[in-house]
DNA sequence: GTCATTTATCATGC
DNA sequence: GCATGATAAATGAC
């Protein structure tokens, strides 16, 4: 019983799951009001895993993706970082 | 199932570049990343079962074996043990996490 | 040596 | 059909 789920964690280690848009909202505006360096400390992802119900394994896969997605084709994400600086903008005024 | 770049004669001399003599400009071009093949995979991951940390003298022989470079050989097994580890720490949430087993 | 990371590749979701 | 998360080679800091 016990190398029938050991074998099935094995094997579910690689099956995918999207994150929930609220997760993926919080890792977003880390991101973007972090853009001129966005390498957040050990405890900035203890934090962010917490609050988006991820391990912090899955924040450093996370940030490892977006940051070299980004930089790849900075044109395609150019929408997206402007919503997102909007959205701190307003916090870091009020 | 894999033909492997570095695959004929020596696998040494080939991705070797830019390091000595000649080339003055040295570009430092990453290597490109190439997935081992499962017959290379299986060996390493045997002599890794017997020894999570290998000496030169296998190290030689496992990278004339599977026509890696002593460098790749060196660098699979570090980076084979931070995925030991990563799995035990995936392990250990996994089971904490569930009080049936 | 470890370890965070970069990069390409893999596997899945939709 | 790409978007996305996870993994596999490769580099570099320390």
């Amino acid at each position: 019983a016990v190398m029938i789920l050991r074998s099935r964690f094995l094997d579910a280690r690689r099956k995918r799951r999207n994150f929930n848009k609220q997760a993926t909202e919080i890792l977003n505006e880390y991101f973007y009001s972090h853009l001129s360096n966005p390498y957040p400390s050990e405890e900035a992802k203890e934090e962010l895993a917490k609050k988006c119900g991820i391990t912090v394994s899955q924040v450093s896969n996370w940030f490892g993706n977006k940051r070299i997605r980004y930089k790849k084709n900075i044109g395609k994400f150019q929408e997206e970082a402007n919503i997102y600086a909007a959205k701190t903008a307003v916090t870091a005024t009020n | 199932e894999n033909t492997n770049p570095s695959s004929s004669g020596s696998a040494h001399s080939a991705a070797k570049e830019t390091a000595k003599g000649a080339a003055p400009n040295a570009p430092r071009t990453r290597k490109k990343r190439c997935p081992y093949s499962k017959f290379q995979i299986r060996e390493l991951e045997r002599e890794f079962f017997f020894n999570v940390y290998i000496n030169k003298e296998k190290r030689l022989q496992l990278s004339r074996m599977l026509n890696l470079t002593d460098r790749q050989v060196k660098i699979w097994f570090q980076n084979r043990r931070m995925k030991e580890k990563k799995l035990s720490r995936d392990r250990l949430q996994y089971f904490s996490g569930n009080p049936l087993l």
